[in-house]
DNA sequence: TCTCGATATCTAAGCGCATATATCAGGTTT
DNA sequence: AAACCTGATATATGCGCTTAGATATCGAGA
């Protein structure tokens, strides 16, 4: 690791001054062949990589994007937790990885090819939840443009960072929060399938499983809305938590207790919706056979269990490429007026809500 | 994005030196808590987050490792034809999200928990075949540190980076090429795999399959010095290619037509051994019962097929983390060896080899 | 009272590159 | 032959930060 070499060596070595040097990189035509050819070869004998950091000093821009990635990898309260159920459900315990992309992985890999393919790097971070903002501000000072998953960052810190670069949240937006936004129609899917359950079910007696957030709260909305529009009774939303799988469990278990089960458990994401399954399926109620169950977000896992989850499935590559060209376009105009975009949501009927394979 | 603040302005604001505010981040014993105060209440009302590109240059460390990616992620030339294989054999095929994480992704998850853990950012570059050197030459000016895979950058690339910067390859150490390197005992394993598919299953006439490399090529070693040790003939390599299930599928068919089938297909990793799997299905010949077929890898769709592949694990998540451990070590005492690590891997019997489950 | 040592802060010099501006050679135009 | 381009290269400055060394301040010891 001797002293690596810069401009001035590969300029002297070329014999020019360090801003042909730099013009043989960035602007090729202006410079003579000869003297190009001349400076690359000097470049390669040397071994000369430019400096990222120096380059981006100059030029004012990094050319990378960044990612928060928080503690969505395996730092979750209950991550070990959701991890075993998952495993369980569907094959033996798995050591040490992932069984499945889950969320956050399918939107990641979104991020990762449109950010290659658009020529700019990604740089990821993350942190515990003690460290995030000082994480999340150091990630910020290095990049262009900077994504977010919902709810991970204080809306102070995000405010100040997005004075500095433009910051995408991958949520619904609130309230002038100076971010940009991709979203889903959480709404219109949610109405689906409602629909469907209604409709070619007949179910009645509907319960909603979530843990409160924008996000389920516009789930719950619609799922309120069309039951209303039928004049169907609509049941308080029953609270969660996020992996908190033995909340979830405790919770089923007392209805057992009540015999007060309903027609369906829909449940606000996919992995409530696991978790309720799991805790039915060990206490002996067969699904759909007694009680059916449905979810939403469309993770991989939920089409490998048994039965295999109704849900509605997010375009979560695509909401991760998404992000990436509202970024690439706000950066390229600083100027322009954020951005909000919202991607459809498709329905997914498996088995879990009483449906049989074709 | 109006100009974002600068160390000048936060010293202005809180009427200190740029020095000072510097320290106040860096080095908060150096400054009087006070001023600290002063500082930090400036920087936030500013709105101040630090240049990442500055700091970097004046440090002379970026501190951030590299990930080079290269195509693997969705990219390789039959990526689609893996894509659906795969799908095929377990569920139904899935439009835009990778079923399950394949080894990169293992071992990125383990790359990137341990950065972050250890305070490094992580920055992840990609391209294709054509853009390679380029943009595995940005990023290496990005960072403090690289981990590439095995056979993504020419030797005389990674020769040059790894003048400026540590580089660790996830292969077996070419001689003398300067890079720090990350392995698995293939030996050791394939050793284990065999012994357990001559003494347990009895298995005389065994076919290894594979397109060969560095890393194949050790295994096949291993392949033969067991057969040689036992006094049995040493068939040589049937070569395939990697995700090119097209051309495994039509060398699988030839064997069927000249009725000349092994024992048992050893195959160099699971991708070859779903593959050859696969394929055995659609001919009607039924695994394990009329032959055997094993992989090496230890990927997870490995564990779903039909009939669940025997194959052998390598510890992945720990050679992403291994592999960070050892850069940051390295670029803390550059003057250190390069440093090679072989991990042990794992036999992992399942069904293809003709085990039942227990 | 003067000196010395801490402690707190500041001054100033880069870090490696991009780029606005200046320079220069060689050819055109008038 | 003087004035004027044009293209190729050089000079010089600044990007925002870190840090060695200079300076200032204050109290203690002589």
């Amino acid at each position: 690791m001797a002293k690596s070499p810069t401009v001035y060596d590969v300029a002297e070595r070329a014999g020019v001054s360090i801003a042909t040097v730099s013009f043989a990189f960035s602007q090729p035509h202006r410079v003579k062949d000869s003297t190009r050819v001349a400076v690359l070869d000097a470049a390669r004998a040397l071994g000369y990589v430019p400096s990222a950091s120096a380059r981006g000093l100059a030029r004012g821009r990094t050319g990378a994007l960044g990612l928060f990635a928080f503690d969505f990898l395996n730092l979750l309260p209950d991550a070990e937790g959701m991890k075993k159920d998952r495993a369980a459900a569907v094959v033996a315990p798995n050591d040490d990885c992932r069984l499945f992309p889950v969320w956050v992985d399918e939107v990641q890999r979104g991020v990762q090819l449109e950010s290659f393919s658009r020529g700019y790097a990604l740089m990821i971070g993350g942190g515990d939840k003690a460290s995030s903002e000082r994480a999340v501000t150091d990630i910020a000072g290095r990049v262009d443009g900077l994504i977010i998953f919902p709810r991970t960052i204080p809306a102070e810190v995000t405010r100040r960072i997005s004075a500095r670069i433009p910051v995408l949240e991958l949520s619904e937006p609130s309230h002038d929060d100076g971010l940009h936004h991709v979203t889903v129609d959480n709404a219109s899917g949610m109405r689906q399938l409602m629909e469907h359950l209604l409709e070619v079910h007949g179910f009645r007696k509907l319960m909603f499983v979530s843990i409160p957030n924008v996000e389920t709260e516009a789930r719950y909305e619609a799922f309120s809305a069309v039951l209303q529009d039928r004049g169907l009774e609509v049941p308080p939303v029953v609270e969660s938590r996020p992996g908190a799988s033995g909340v979830t469990a405790e919770l089923v278990r007392n209805l057992l207790g009540s015999g007060s089960l309903p027609d369906c458990f829909v449940c606000a994401n996919d992995d409530e919706a696991m978790a309720v399954m799991e805790t039915l399926k060990t206490a002996g109620v067969s699904v759909p056979g007694q009680v059916a169950v449905t979810g939403f977000d469309g993770v991989v896992a939920g089409r490998l269990v048994s039965p295999p989850l109704t849900t509605v499935r997010q375009p979560m590559e695509l909401m991760g490429r998404t992000a990436v060209e509202i970024l690439v376009d706000a950066i390229s105009q600083p100027l322009a007026p954020l951005v909000e975009r919202q991607l459809p949501v498709q329905l997914v009927v498996r088995e879990s809500c009483g449906c049989t394979k074709t």
